[in-house]
DNA sequence: TAGATATCGATGTAAGTATATCGATAAAAG
DNA sequence: CTTTTATCGATATACTTACATCGATATCTA
């Protein structure tokens, strides 16, 4: 199956691209040219076919006793996710969590830059957080058409969640990174990833209740190898 | 298939369980006594199938034509989290991130409170975060054993990661909320959920991506209703 | 009381994901 | 040059999850 030349990743292997990329531009730092699956997925966790199917759909192939050539895969991983050209993003909400995010130096290294943050509270407008500046939230719209601005994170309590991604909405905003626990609704043609922390931590609780009623119980989708213990991020991505 | 005296949830029913929670706590407030899984689908952006399927393992029963107890709902669900008595939890990292956990004043709807803080910065040590005390990594342990803490949350630096988690292994700590983008390696009566933001970014940027090269094409385990366009959370739980 | 509507619960189907197996190929070792 | 080892790639299988259908039951309305 193909979307314009690409062929498809399953959420679940897309989920995966950013851990191979990031023990792959670990691996630049050596010497090394080629990295084998098996060597990846002792690094994650993972097993090695499942690398293996990962990389499958990728334009891209290894070679039998060798591996996948590390700049090769980097560059196929980022193709594919589009993370070769850092794309703008604006944050709106600079409490706790998106100064945080302002604050997480990584996402340049995932195509994706925050460029401006907004605020409703004219307390924390016309200040910098992390060298990025905060604006009100009026003038969102503006400075998005300006730059074309296509990203939006949204980081505010869960009341203003809904008004403010139709505000980004009507500034030309495509994509929502949306923190407020809250389901948007949204036309057709805009994107919306929900990030949730309390579906986190109700796993870790019932994976801890489960260690606790009994040594070990294998549980539906818990592919996590012995001795790891870890919850595949197989966040599901409607 | 059952633990203890629980009949098993899939990890991605465990997943969809704090939206419900929060569905059904703002619908205490209302006079409502009963609620149907056509509602909380509508609410959420499930199909009424799923939400049916999600509560059928829990030790309760919905009534034909009326739906099922909301009270009856939200302490089945929390019993199966365990989010009934709360649990404490010590933090490690008060950088931006572990700070931003502190300000996050939800988790305790969630079973898990924060209890103390700790950072291996003395400049940061010593004084408090949202009323929360940070104190040097040294006296982890002392407390740890002291308060019998259980749930560790590592907000560092992923170098410091690996060496922090032994610590609070070490200390007694059996289930860590990593916050890292490190693999642990963790012994196997300790249970890890690893949070990594990039993954849902990579979700984003590909959901962008497809949007962007062509209107709307089906893609595997996409089961967002339109029009929302979410990304069911899915995450797999290894 | 009777009919219409809403909803659950059980069963079955389909899609998606993870896992296993096996032959072929390449490099390294003897 | 031959053997061994490591690895990919293709195919097949099992498991999980999502989705659909249908009969039974409860409430509401006339």
């Amino acid at each position: 199956m193909t979307i314009g030349s690409k062929r498809i990743l399953s959420y679940p292997s897309i989920r995966r691209m950013p851990s191979y990329l990031r023990v792959l531009k670990d691996l630049v730092a050596t010497d090394q040219k080629d990295v084998s699956a098996t060597f990846l997925a002792k690094a994650l966790g993972f097993e090695p076919i499942v690398v293996r199917k990962d990389f499958d759909p990728l334009p891209i192939t290894g070679k039998s006793g060798v591996g996948y050539d590390i700049h090769e895969l980097i560059k196929a991983i980022e193709d594919h996710l589009g993370w070769n050209n850092i794309t703008d993003a604006f944050l709106v909400g600079t409490g706790n969590l998106g100064s945080a995010l302002l604050g997480y130096r990584g996402f340049e290294q995932y195509g994706v830059k925050i460029v401006l943050a907004f605020d409703v509270d004219p307390a924390k407008t016309h200040q910098t957080i992390n060298d990025i500046h905060v604006l009100p939230i009026d003038e969102f719209s503006t400075m998005a058409v300006r730059m074309k601005v296509q990203i939006g994170v949204l980081a505010v309590p869960a009341e203003y969640a809904q008004p403010i991604a139709e505000q980004m909405i009507k500034a030309g905003i495509r994509a929502i990174w949306n923190f407020a626990p809250v389901k948007l609704v949204v036309p057709e043609n805009v994107v919306v990833q929900n990030e949730d922390l309390a579906e986190g931590l109700a796993v870790l609780s019932v994976k801890l209740d489960r260690l606790k009623t009994q040594s070990v119980h294998p549980i539906p989708g818990d592919t996590s190898p012995v001795p790891e213990n870890e919850t595949p991020d197989t966040h599901p991505v409607p």
